[in-house]
DNA sequence: CAGCAAAAACCGGCAAGCTTGTTTGTTATT
DNA sequence: AATAACAAACAAGCTTGCCGGTTTTTGCTG
């Protein structure tokens, strides 16, 4: 707890900067005036209620006029915030992945202990920044963008740079993979895309063979992480 | 290639006893009169263009107008065969599992060879099955119908059923997982979640990224088809 | 075998509902 | 007074399901 220069205070200092590189922009004006911080408010409030929209009816069915209805405002009001639903979307964008990292470190700075390299924590936390409505709402993007040209233009640039950042920079809370930057990637991608296909099959498999998944995912990024597979088989 | 009961001829017999229960109905009238076939060749023709359309544009934009169009009909004539969108749809699900695992045991019964059972024969079996233009349509309706409640009152049954019969009888072109059908179930609930986790992030991670992913997660299939990933840890 | 009615396949048009973006107007803040 | 936040109404476009009408195939009958 002392303010010495110890590793777990740095990698404290690490994963906030981090974080700091993610913010996104035009909800942060908290030192101006009383409009100011009625507007902030007001466009929270709407990116929350896009983010609601988005994980319980999906893209194709969130409207602008529902998501005024769950952000508690009018359609002409949410329209003034912002003017297209382009306009929306990109701020949806910014806001889920930045909340999706910013728990994922959270989860991180709360293992004050050199044992989190082991055992699967690194998973498990992934795993829980992953069961968000954040995190779902970005998930129901990512695969509209596949299908949506107009949606692909703001979306992929996004994605792919905020996909970018937060890697370089997470990595920076885990001194153990600092040796090995490919080897986190690939540990990264791997989990996550272990983790999105579960999150998709989740209706349709059995919870046993899902936890059986996820169990077998964390024993081999340990494994991964312990170098134990990166040598050809 | 003599009609000896050797286990290759016998994966050969399995491998068409399992698709005939995966098999779709109302296709396969062949034996009838002009007008039958006929049908048959036209309801074909439109399960092939919604198959298209949902890969390409997303089940949210596939319009029973531009199915119509792509299929070559006019869209009374289509409603005619598939009196609702959701008619349409419920067969567009048989007919895409149907297809997927078709592919992927036609892939396994190309493999003459006991030596399937190392390398990664089977994750690149897998990964080629689930590239087509079937599976792409089916991880579309997935993926909708977890925010779609209409979509996924049609779709969650068949798809577990499917699911459970297409688990059930593949086991039995792999004699070498016979002995482990918990193990089997595992692997290809992995593989499915992660090559699906792939899919979606196709388009925001690099290329090479992806290809490590896929060569990793073959060596853990092969891994944990040894048993050496079975143990605890 | 010729003819005819029933059935099936197919086509185009219509109303109802929904969504988006714009426009006009009202209230509150600076 | 000027600007920002908010509200309501409107036009244009699109999608779905339904309906009437046309052509082709089938089967029955004299």
């Amino acid at each position: 707890m002392g303010p010495k220069t110890s590793e777990i205070d740095s990698v404290d200092e690490i994963s906030i900067r981090a974080l700091a590189l993610l913010e996104p922009e035009g909800l942060d004006a908290e030192g101006q005036g009383w409009q100011q911080r009625k507007s902030v408010q007001t466009r929270i409030a709407i990116l929350e209620a896009a983010i609601d929209c988005l994980r319980t009816h999906g893209y194709g069915r969130t409207t602008t006029q529902l998501i005024a209805e769950i952000a508690g405002i009018s359609r002409g009001a949410m329209l003034h915030h912002y003017a297209t639903k382009q306009d929306l979307i990109a701020s949806v964008i910014d806001y889920t992945v930045y909340k999706r990292w910013s728990i994922f470190l959270e989860g991180v700075r709360a293992l004050k202990d050199p044992a989190r390299i082991h055992k699967m924590a690194g998973i498990e936390i992934s795993w829980a920044s992953m069961q968000t409505p954040e995190f779902a709402a970005y998930l129901e993007l990512a695969t509209a963008a596949r299908t949506d040209p107009a949606l692909a233009e703001i979306f992929l640039p996004r994605a792919r740079r905020l996909d970018q950042t937060a890697l370089a920079e997470t990595i920076r809370a885990f001194p153990e993979w600092a040796h090995d930057l490919e080897g986190y990637a690939l540990a990264m991608d791997y989990a996550t895309a272990t983790l999105a296909g579960l999150l998709i099959n989740r209706d349709i498999w059995p919870e046993t063979s899902q936890r059986g998944v996820r169990e077998f995912l964390g024993k081999t990024i340990a494994m991964l992480r312990r170098g134990e597979l990166n040598r050809p088989a």
